[in-house]
DNA sequence: AATGAATGAGCATTCATTCAT
DNA sequence: CATGAATGAATGCTCATTCAT
């Protein structure tokens, strides 16, 4: 379930090629102290030297572990988007109903980049894209996983006539993240803790009707003429007993 | 006309006090320069002395007009901003229709982003981000500057009724540019020519049905067949007893 | 006269591309300190920063005559060969005979490395070697105009005679410029101010006895017998007055 | 039989105090990995960690071995001058006559540079140059023991009228390794497998010749030709008065 | 007004070496 | 005995910025 994604040259040239116990722990403090301060200056800004201090080590352990600064960084992207994508791949399918799906990626996706105070958004927003494209493939896929899903159903809603076919579905997949990474940038600049389930709720509605086939209101007619209909034919009997 | 948008520290530490028309070439020269440069490597990639050289000039000349290299980005992010902020607003109010007003937005904003070369783009979108809080409020306000005409008409549309008015307005703006930023980084990344009308009808067609008020006679049909799907079940279960 | 030799890249990415008198006498003023701190330390334990402080400048500065640590040393190198070359190409086609042009070549070799502090001898000989092959090539050529003097003479003294042909020149130039090589490492090790004039005497006579061809002395009898022989000649004539 | 030369802190700061066999074992495999990594990339580009890891040991197992790099290079260098030079103090003085015993140690330097791939040969001559003054003096005395028996052959020679006796010792021995030194140079550059036993026969003959006494019969000669030219020259004069 | 020249402040990265386990 | 882990100390190189001319 821990898709590899294209795993490239991550080790150091030197050292570390044991898995111990104390090693791993090292990595993922590393890690953690990497992605906090790469998501609060982003990437240029950042200097290993920070990230050192802010661990009490020396810069040259972050190089023992890893063998660039930039390779530090797609680490750090690479995990965020690894964790996220894992949650919506296991939970997605379990929900029923599109609109429920599509409610359920937005808040998680507000609620997930939210409380990283917005810092890994900037990150996975801006620096993906200027990697030299050594990484942009790299990007490019973590960001196909992620979204995965959420197009997953709503390709299948467009087969089955929830979703309006004549969109693209990246035109619809823009609509969604575009639309949250506005609201989370202007939670970040403003400074005010939004109220992420009224926010989730106000922007799954707005985007459910975008998405609304034309004429969906004519279906529910329809389907409502019909239940009408049983229900007379049902009456029609019972009144012959 | 011309905005003066908080005009903090711009002046460079000394000279520049006349302003005579030789010196206003020179500052336009640089900023086409710097634009051209900016937006094609990024901030943190540029380096003041491709500016200098695309000029023929020295760095030091650049240091006379503009303060800082973070400074000079800035004047240049503003006169983008500026200058399509003019044109919106002196558009858009002539435009009959909030919804073909809404397309010319969408529109006239898809069209500038990508006939730069997508450079203003990234430059406009990532970089603008990593101002630092001394820049940060210009930029703010630049940004409301451009969207207050959408804006404004979003505001009369809601009260007119032909916007739904239970969204708060920042949710719809975000929606709108949130949504155009990723189609343009889309776009970048894959670096395929769109059809950018085609593009423009598709978004603003589904940010028009997000907008769109929630019928009234579709919430009192919803309504209606709440009522009779209960009668029926009643009469399900009653004419069995 | 001055030969260019595969001049290659050696302006600095950044600046310089004036020449200006200031600029001019800085190039040089660094040339000069940079060939005594490496012909002291090295190449490897050169830091640039021990340059810039004998200067009492910048390390910048020197970044900005000189595009790397490396090139610097290449031109410090070349610099060294382009003068010692230059004065050989003048001086030895003068001297009349090959005896006298080796002895020449010896004596200046000797002079010129002893006077640098051998410092310039480990330099040329070691750190030319390791030359990342990018720089070989310019090495070997030096090297080749260098020693083309000496080898002109000599191969046009085989065809005449009068160095034995049944060696390889090559080989002849090692034994001429190693044997110096290690004298000059002597007097370094010993720090033993020597008699050059001795010395070149004597390395001089042992070289011309090592070249000399097998059967030199019986063309110097042949020679006497000739002599003799017109001497009696004119005697003869000279009875029958 | 084994030297000590100078033997200067060798030892690591601590540990190692007994020198049980398997202790012996690991000095010998270390000095062999050293060996081998020094003089392919020479003393400044090798890594410590190289040599581990040809080893597939630690890096710190190394320096519990030996005290540091340098020392470890030393060692390795010291190994390489013991062996050869105690072959060549049991060899020499087995071989009749000066002029073979010249041959036999021209020729067993050449074999001996050549087949470790000219990489010894780099770090013999190059590395040991550099040599802090702290290890200089072992370097000398290295390099002393080495060439003493030719040494002692060419001093014996000079006594027994059989070399020429008018030259100072050391510049022989200059002769006969630095013309060496350079062929080896040569052939390092050019990467040319060389006819070692041919270039040693020329060597030594050419090295016989520059040190073979002026013959007094030649020497005789020369006198009664200078001699008879004045008596002829006399003659000539007196003729025609 | 323009600039040639100089530089201070950084910065990522390397590597020999130490030491607790 | 061996080593995994950590690091101090360098180092070459960059670049925005200043200032005398």
């Amino acid at each position: 379930m821990n898709t590899p994604a294209t795993a490239k040259a991550t080790e150091p040239a030197r050292k570390r090629a044991s898995l111990g116990a104390r090693s791993e722990r090292r990595v993922k403090e590393i890690l953690a102290a990497a992605r906090s301060v790469f998501s609060e200056h982003g990437y240029e800004k950042t200097t290993t030297l920070e990230i050192a201090r802010q661990l009490g080590i020396s810069e040259a352990t972050i190089f023992s572990y890893f063998k660039s600064k930039r390779d530090l960084c797609m680490q750090v992207i690479k995990l965020w988007y690894d964790e996220i994508s894992q949650v919506l791949e296991e939970e997605v399918p379990r929900i029923g109903g599109v609109r429920a799906q599509l409610h359920f990626v937005v808040r998680k996706h507000l609620i997930t980049l939210m409380q990283e105070g917005t810092g890994m958004c900037k990150l996975v927003l801006s620096e993906g894209r200027s990697a030299d494209d050594e990484f942009a493939g790299l990007i490019a896929e973590l960001k196909r996983r992620y979204t995965a899903p959420l197009m997953k159903v709503l390709a299948q809603a467009q087969r089955a006539g929830e979703v309006r076919p004549d969109m693209p579905l990246p035109l619809l997949r823009d609509m969604v993240y575009g639309s949250m990474e506005h609201v989370l940038w202007d939670y970040m600049v403003n400074k005010t803790k939004p109220e992420i389930d009224v926010t989730a709720d106000q922007l799954t509605g707005m985007l459910w009707c975008a998405f609304a086939p034309v004429r969906r209101e004519l279906g529910q007619l329809d389907q409502f003429r019909s239940e009408v209909a049983d229900a007379l034919r049902r009456l029609d009997a019972g009144g012959r007993e």
